[in-house]
DNA sequence: CGGCGTGTTGATCGGTTTCAAGGAAGGTGG
DNA sequence: CCACCTTCCTTGAAACCGATCAACACGCCG
């Protein structure tokens, strides 16, 4: 396995949240009322830290393919994603690159060590973020042992989720894979209230960076599913899943 | 790739901190002196905090192949290793295993969820673990901010390492995985003051279960980073590194 | 000694990558 | 509206790498 060079892309535009505010639609946020409370950071909070946290949340759009967070910009961006999917990016500096991890609604952006890792944050799609500066977050962090206690959580739930993908790419074969993926993306989609068809939040060529396989065999696996009457597809990023317990069993994931 | 089998494998040992404490060398530790001090999340702590955890930890010896937490066992496990290597393992119900982690002097045990993965915590090597109760280990954090801040930074770190590993899995060929454990584990004696002839503390089934390979695939790649005069060998797991830039190399690591 | 667990070496097979070409979708300008 | 482009995706054929099956070497203990 000789490593694929993918080729050196145009670094995203940076997304500032410091000049043209207006233009980017940051505001108040009033988090009682936020559809991703339940489940996110700010789930387990009292009211009366939700308040203060009211004060300093921001509410900011990003675009598909621009950078969140990441390489050249030193600033470390602390988010709830209220819609939308971030991609975790690791880049070599040799051009090779892999999607490292997904965030779904709910989850937070924010959790990379800024130390020697060349980790970046992008937007997969267009994205609703619940933003938090940098100081305001530290700030927040030290005051409140129960914002501690739940990032603490959510960082070890990462990690796990980071272990169990690790198996994904170790063990299992291409056709697994795919299956995994359609899995993750349908079961978070159910989560988020989404039932029917769903939306593949990633390309081809970004599917094949997040399973580690080029994105002809993604696209062949695909087609394989298709012929074997597991799922159908609808243009490039609609696919329904047309028999679950195939799909459970192609993908050798738990049941759930 | 059909997934491997890897025999269902008699479950370790337990070993159990409740009883025969004696005969387990259970005992004071007197923090201030500690070996792994510097770099471990007591390094960070002051004084005062380092008296109150003398009083709260015991030393803990744990034979090779014994399992340190998971399996049936409900009882959060809290420690930091003092000597030896912890290795990180993703049972599958079917049989299948994978290594997902190692820790080694300094690291600490004890950050997973007690979730639906199924983790466990075995070790790899004779051990010397600096232990605490979870009871206690709550307590500690619960009062401590240092303390707090100190397990985030290290399971950010674990997070990364994890994600950086997902890398190897996915990216690099036989060899470059090989020769990446062989730099991982050369380096992490090299902090722990150890120079020259490096130990392997895993078998090469282990060290196949953690790189993804066959056992037969890793014999032959180090057979051939001898032939090529990079490494050497005496018996099973003892190696010498004769040319470190080559192997970094051959590794695809960064130079550091 | 013979049995057993572990590690090495050899030969073959198969899945994924690689290289190469063709096709569908979306945009632009005439 | 269609030719033309670019981008993204699909399909085909061949090469390659690691898995698999199989035999053997080594250390260890009874």
């Amino acid at each position: 396995m000789k490593c694929d060079e993918t080729d050196l892309r145009k670094p995203p535009k940076v997304a500032n949240p410091g000049s043209g505010r207006s233009a980017q639609a940051v505001m108040r946020l009033r988090c009682q009322q936020c559809a991703v409370r339940i489940g996110s950071l700010c789930g387990a909070l009292p009211n009366e830290v939700l308040q203060e946290l009211s004060r300093v949340a921001l509410r900011r759009r990003v675009r598909a393919g621009q950078l969140v967070s990441g390489g050249h910009q030193r600033a470390k961006v602390f988010a709830v994603i209220v819609s939308g999917v971030v991609k975790i990016v690791n880049a070599k500096p040799d051009g090779r690159q892999q999607i490292v991890g997904l965030q779904f609604p709910s989850d937070f952006v924010g959790a990379q060590s800024i130390g020697k890792a060349e980790l970046s944050t992008e937007a997969a799609t267009d994205l609703d973020l619940c933003w938090f500066s940098g100081p305001d977050f530290t700030a927040l962090l030290r005051d409140n042992t129960v914002i501690q206690q739940a990032l603490l959580a959510r960082v070890v739930g990462d990690l796990d989720a980071a272990r169990e993908w690790m198996f994904v790419l170790g063990r299992k074969s291409a056709q697994e894979r795919v299956a995994s993926l359609l899995l993750m993306v349908a079961r978070r989609s159910a989560e988020a209230g989404l039932t029917g068809k769903l939306t593949m939040p990633l390309s081809r060529t970004e599917m094949a960076d997040y399973l580690c396989l080029r994105l002809e065999t993604v696209s062949r696996q695909i087609a394989q599913l298709q012929s074997r009457s597991i799922i159908a597809t609808e243009g490039r990023r609609l696919f329904t899943v047309l028999d679950m317990e195939a799909l459970v069993h192609a993908s050798e994931c738990s049941p759930e």
